[in-house]
RNA sequence: GCCCGGGUGGCGAAAUUGGUAGACGCAAGAGACUUAAAAUCUCUCGACCUUCGGGUCGUGCCGGUUCGAUUCCGGCCCCGGGCACCA
């Protein structure tokens, strides 16, 4: 054995024995208990950076965590691989998406298998082979015929120079990226999948996901946000025109003192043709971008269409306005507006002169003054006609019954959640399987024909926008109804398409159909560790998409996952400069000097390239937008995969935020060292394997195996719910008692024991270290094999048991009981302490509470 | 703007879920070994007071429930994630 710990020798000579052996490759097997353990795929971008390094390591520890219990474990990997990045970089490069993006998965991989992962490598995929999107396109063509696919018109941010789609990224403080010119809102014909359908289902279902975050099943509940509402109707003033709107608070209805359409609301361009202000202020409600926040935090503006709108209810006519808040997209494109009781309509009301009416007075008699606030809790009608002295609860069904009566409206449910928009005006993506003919109409691409394959060997220059677009050999194809020439679509699928089922595809990578009943042995995934950025859209359209395989036969399971870990950020400080134009230059940590005052607190910081100033930008996921990015491989190059693996498991547990130190990385590498060198330093004997349990233990060695196995049953406690962080500082305490112990035979055998419990508690943490060091020292072949280890409930007994006395809620005194003390004993011996009577004093014992094995608390007064 | 988290020593954190706040580690300081340095080992390490026994305060801020609150409740402040075309 080797006197000094070399990582790089170790973990070569390791990772060579587990491709050799095939220690990870698994096949279905139904005599044993299954456990499918995943991570998030990475986007293949070019390297491995820290949130990956993290998320891969949980991953592989509760992998190798379940193999070491004797499960059957699958734990694959694969990629991401289409997406907005590789455009970008062949712009840059003047190369092929294509050829980028395979040399990535490439070098990640080695990056991957250099961390010591284990994963069936043989299941590998990645998402931009015709293989695998072939799938996923002709499942669209089944939606498409089920009706669950349609085409409308949606919002897009609209490059007026650029003349293309901008993503949500590509939109910089509301200017397109290259351009540098205002974006607009535009809308164009695009393909969704109606998740709507199954709204009730993925709300309903969050129920029966026990192993989630709760986090994340409140998140998911509040975005597909179920409402029960009436829709009704407000017929136009002197016209037939009608303008449907819903609204989940049909009791304010008699507060109604205008309606609001979109810009583009077919209304609001009638009246326009004869109002150039109104077309001006059309025009401009066009700016900006498409986002929920930006829409939410615009000013709000409006301008009256000069028509009205007559209430349902009280026939009284109401103006009716054209607002930027108010979006063709989404719901009917028109909403009413009640400003008593509405923030937001208050604001406008306020703002252009509206009147506000009070209709619902609060429950409790109070007064409420409604021009200086909107009033939105709910209350006693008044003012409100024929639903005078109704509560809000009561007048909603009131009301909602007197439209229905009549035929204006109706009870509805509605929900948040908008249907999933799935086309994409990009080139690096999988191309949507549809072909518009002029005679058939649409027609779906037949099985047959499928995949649509991709062109792959493009060229690429800066100026290159979407390669597909123009390229007339992809566009031109025949109608496979008619036969007639015909038009391909050339959007492709939003690369959510792709994520949203390749954890089922792993199962079966080579299956001749999109999934085979391999699927049915491994699913649902046991669990499932990725970011918490992920929280509401990949598992939101992944539990969709399950639901879609489901009920095209594929799978017989509801849910895809069933515990899901979100792991945190890993965030580091981030350094930036103000160039002329007003944007910001980011500097990576690791070219940046830190000065801190004598509280450890930053105060500046210099480039340490050109020795000038930079500013402190605050802590913020790590990322190549802010440069703050810490490269793993010169990591792993310096201290070895086990020592990167140990930290980040050890720096925070893994569903909060890690914040990066180079300093820890340091003392994870120096707790390896010292227990290598424990090791070696025992070796001889150890072994030999003569020293055995059964000794017999003198009082201190009797102490040290008892918090040895206090520390074991915690790892234990701890590993079951993912506080790795928890598991090291275990394994950390757990060496410093075995420091300690002496050089008899009984220490010996306790040396011998205790080391073979770090060493598979540490196993999937730092698996190449402790798979050397369990062989070299004689406990067998294969760590992976060695079993999970127990504590000894003798060596947990205590014959005396440490309680800590109070007075008054104050620790007063610390005393030690027999363990089997009753109440009455354990009173007396804490009143017999000098300390505890001293607090006391002179006032009279009213309570005594002593709860086991930890305090006695004595009120007194 | 809306939804969801988080805030504990100089720093990362722990406290088995209402019962001793700060385990484990980083940084720092002192000492041992060494020609020296590195490495390693030992000790100290929340603030203030102290007659050195101990005492008072302390888990973002304000208030509440309780014998007892980092933990539960109400109100605020700050930081982070998501908001449907980044993945």
């Amino acid at each position: 054995m080797q006197s000094h710990y070399d990582p790089a020798a170790v973990e070569a000579e390791v990772q060579s024995h587990w491709e050799n052996s095939g220690t990870f490759e698994v096949t279905e097997d139904p005599g044993r208990e299954k456990f499918y353990c995943l991570s998030m795929f990475p986007y293949p971008s070019g390297k491995l950076h820290m949130g990956h390094v993290r998320n891969y390591t949980i991953g592989d520890v509760i992998a190798r965590y379940q193999r070491m219990l004797g499960k059957n474990v699958l734990q694959p990997m694969g990629w991401d691989a289409f997406g907005l990045p590789a455009e970008n970089a062949a712009r840059k490069n003047r190369a092929a998406p294509a050829a980028w993006t395979y040399e990535n998965i490439q070098y990640m991989k080695s990056q991957l298998k250099s961390l010591g992962f284990g994963y069936d490598w043989r299941r590998e995929l990645a998402t931009c082979t015709p293989d695998y999107y072939k799938w996923e396109q002709w499942l669209f063509t089944e939606l498409y015929r089920k009706g669950l696919v349609y085409r409308r018109n949606a919002v897009v941010n609209w490059d007026p120079v650029d003349q293309t789609v901008l993503a949500n990224e590509q939109v910089i403080d509301g200017r397109g990226w290259r351009s540098g010119v205002p974006v607009e809102r535009r809308e164009i014909p695009q393909w969704f999948i109606k998740i709507t359908d199954y709204a009730d289902e993925l709300l309903d279902e969050i129920d029966t996901l026990e192993e989630w975050p709760e986090q994340v099943r409140t998140m998911q509940r509040n975005w597909i946000g179920r409402s029960y509402g009436v829709e009704m109707n407000f017929v136009i003033d002197g016209g037939d025109e009608v303008l449907t709107i819903y609204t989940t608070r049909p009791d304010t209805l008699m507060g109604v003192t205008y309606v609001a359409v979109a810009a583009e609301h077919p209304l609001a361009l009638a009246a326009a043709e004869s109002n150039p202000q109104l077309a001006g202020f059309i025009d401009e409600c066009r700016r900006g971008g498409t986002t929920e926040a930006e829409l939410e935090t615009a000013e709000k503006r409006g301008m009256p269409l000069g028509i009205h709108a007559v209430h349902p209810v009280s026939g009284d006519k109401v103006p009716v306005y054209a607002a930027n808040f108010v979006l063709m997209g989404y719901g009917t494109g028109a909403v009413m507006a009640v400003p008593g009781h509405d923030e937001r309509d208050h604001a406008f009301a306020l703002k252009y002169g509206i009147p506000i009416k009070k209709v619902i007075h609060p429950k409790d008699g109070s007064e409420w003054d409604i021009q200086a606030a909107a009033y939105v809790e709910k209350g006693v009608l008044r003012d409100s006609g024929p639903f005078d002295g109704l509560t809000s609860e009561q007048a909603f069904d009131a009301i909602a019954g007197w439209l229905e009566e009549r035929g204006l409206g109706e009870k509805r449910k509605n929900y948040r959640l908008r249907d999933w928009g799935v086309s994409r005006q990009r080139y690096w993506g999988a191309p949507i399987p549809m072909i518009h003919c002029a005679s058939c109409g649409i027609v779906p691409v037949p099985l047959e024909d499928l995949p649509v394959r991709l062109p792959e060997d493009i060229v690429y220059d800066e100026d290159t926008i979407n390669p597909l677009k123009s390229d007339p050999a992809f566009a031109m194809c025949h109608c496979p109804e008619c036969g007639g020439e015909a038009q391909r679509e050339t959007d492709t699928f939003d690369t959510f398409m792709e994520s949203s089922w390749y954890y089922a595809r792993y199962t079966c990578p080579d299956a001749g159909a999109m999934l085979d009943s391999r699927a049915d042995y491994w699913l649902p995934v046991d669990h499932y560790i990725g970011g918490i950025e992920h929280a509401v859209l990949h598992l939101l359209y992944a539990r969709f998409y399950h639901k879609l395989l489901r009920d095209a036969g594929l799978v017989r399971s509801n849910e895809p996952f069933t515990r899901l870990l979100t792991q945190g950020m890993v965030v580091a400080e981030t350094f930036y400069r103000e160039e002329a134009d007003g944007s910001r230059s980011w500097f990576n940590p690791a070219d940046v000097t830190v000065n801190s005052d004598d509280k450890g607190r930053p105060y500046s910081a210099v480039l340490a390239g050109d020795g000038q100033a930079v500013q402190i930008g605050g802590v913020e996921k790590m990322s190549k937008s802010k440069n703050n990015g810490v490269d793993p491989q010169t990591l792993i190059d310096r201290y070895g995969a086990d020592t990167v693996r140990l930290y980040t498991m050890f720096t925070s547990p893994p569903d909060q935020s890690l914040e990066w130190s180079d300093e820890g990385v340091e003392g994870a590498s120096r707790f390896l060292r010292r227990l290598w060198s424990l090791a070696e330093t025992h070796q001889q004997w150890l072994a030999a394997g003569e020293a055995q349990a059964s000794m017999t233990l003198n009082e201190i060695q009797q102490a040290a195996r008892r918090e040895l196995h206090e520390l074991l049953k915690k790892a234990l406690y701890d590993y079951q719910r993912n506080r790795f962080n928890n598991v090291v500082s275990a394994c950390m305490g757990m060496t410093n008692i075995l420091y300690k112990l002496e050089d008899s035979a009984a220490d010996r055998s306790l040396l011998r024991e205790g080391l073979s419990l770090i060493l598979r508690l540490l196993g999937p943490i730092a698996p190449h270290v402790t798979h050397h060091l369990w062989h070299e020292l004689g406990y067998g072949e294969d760590i992976l094999q060695g079993g999970w280890p127990e504590p000894d409930e003798e060596a947990l007994k205590q014959e005396r048991i440490p309680y800590v006395v109070q007075v008054n809620g104050k620790v007063r005194a610390s005393i030690e009981v027999p363990a089997d003390a009753d109440n009455a004993l354990i009173q007396s011996i804490a009143l017999d302490n000098d300390n505890v009577q001293r607090f006391i004093g002179e006032g009279t014992i009213r309570k005594v509470i002593v709860v086991p094995s930890k305090l006695v608390n004595i009120v007194a007064k």
